[in-house]
DNA sequence: GGCATTTTCGAGTCAAGCTCAATAAGGAAC
DNA sequence: GTTCCTTATTGAGCTTGACTCGAAAATGCC
């Protein structure tokens, strides 16, 4: 009876342990040939499983490319939350700081696989990480952001995916930039500076504004927005319109 | 004797003509498909020509596919290069702004290949554009900026690579987002604010400080501009409208 | 025309993702 | 322990697609 009860358990951990196997030999394989140059025999054999079991865990190479990114895509949400989460300082600034940090040399170190992410998510539409998967990666930002402007060290006014657009889009950019000089160059970019930029960029942005000069050109900004906006429905409308 | 001065040239011609037909197939067959997805017998196919005869022009796939992309890169050169000459305007403000509006549907438009540039860069070490190609691509926007500086525009202490980040970073991060809520979402994000937004982040960050007035004068012109035209539109549909 | 060189070609080779029939392992009933 | 059924595993083979290569066609030159 104490068997019975066990067995079960055990077969299934036995069953989640080799799915894991899989999954670390497939992650280490494309991280170092990427997806193309990935050889299903090799993530097999690290594995230590023939060749055809990968198949009844995973229907093909596209499937267990997708699983591996949507992987490291909550991990990279649980680090960023843990980061969040254990930052010392309370101000928005300073945790906006931690944040900035924390995904530049996360997208150093792993650019392959944020590469690989938007470039497979066209063409190969089998490994199209979910954008709930991307979304959620970027919630932490968003909760950050609606938080300093609650307790009104940020402004009202600001539009969040604009912020966000600028946050992560220059970081990605700069991240990109300092790999692309990492190799050959002697005068590499460093990363603190990109970082320091950022916070000052959003200190002079998106801080509480104080005076009535700086009130009025926001509102005039996002007057301006809302024009171009309402301009584009317009044409949108147009264009659906018979004739 | 004059066959013999005009045989070689046509003979020149020929092959050139044919090495154009190669790539122009390669290029579409690689814009449908990806880069695994492409046949090469596809683009023989297309350009007419035996499978075989490819491989008397480029190497390998690889070769071919890193042409297509560096043939890709210049021409975003060339035309981001006329769009500045071809600006009525001559203020900073102004240019970066035209400047902006192409680079953010460029990359809307062109998403796959530069998805690709960078994702291939990597792993596929065959196929990596060189860093010249992307360098004379950002190197309009430095030639603005320094230009914006020498004028006084712009604040000297500015440092280029950051402005740099931030501009073609954002506008590439919010064209992505663009792109992955056009396919499903009904709120369609437009590409006007997220221009209209740089443009204001620039002015208010990077603008030489003694034209506060001047600043909130052009807005408000151009906040007039955008009425007429939006008015304009407006006329135009009502016309189109029965009755 | 005749020889040399270049260009084109597609059938054949090879490598890699994937299938499947055979085998092994696991468990239930007696 | 044996039998029988279900499930998991396997790797030899199938398929596909990039690439090779020897031969043939085209071109150049006299």
């Amino acid at each position: 009876m104490a068997t019975k009860a066990v067995n079960p358990e055990t077969q299934r951990a036995k069953l989640e342990r080799k799915e894991r196997a899989i999954l670390e030999a497939a992650r280490g394989v494309f991280v170092e040939h990427g997806f193309d140059g990935a050889r299903m025999s090799e993530i097999a054999r690290r594995a230590s499983i023939g060749e055809g079991t990968i198949y009844s865990y995973y229907e093909s190479k596209a499937e267990l490319m997708l699983t591996v990114l949507q992987q490291f895509w909550d991990g990279l949400t649980l680090e960023a939350e843990a980061v969040m989460a254990s930052s010392q300082v309370d101000g928005f600034f300073e945790r906006l700081q931690a944040l900035a940090q924390y995904h530049l040399s996360t997208v150093i170190e792993n650019a392959d696989f944020i590469n690989l992410t938007f470039a497979l998510r066209r063409n190969n539409s089998e490994v199209s990480v979910s954008r709930d998967h991307l979304r959620h990666y970027v919630a932490v930002f968003d909760q950050l952001f609606r938080r300093g402007q609650d307790r009104g060290e940020l402004r009202r006014d600001a539009v969040l995916w604009q912020a966000r657009d600028i946050f992560y889009g220059t970081l990605e950019y700069s991240a990109r930039s300092i790999e692309m000089t990492m190799d050959t160059d002697r005068t590499e970019r460093q990363q603190g500076p990109v970082v320091d930029e950022m916070i000052s960029l959003f200190r002079s942005h998106y801080a509480a504004a104080h005076d009535a000069v700086e009130t009025d050109r926001a509102t005039l900004d996002s007057l301006s927005s809302k024009l171009d906006q309402l301009s584009e429905q317009f044409d949108a409308l147009s264009r659906r319109l018979p004739q």
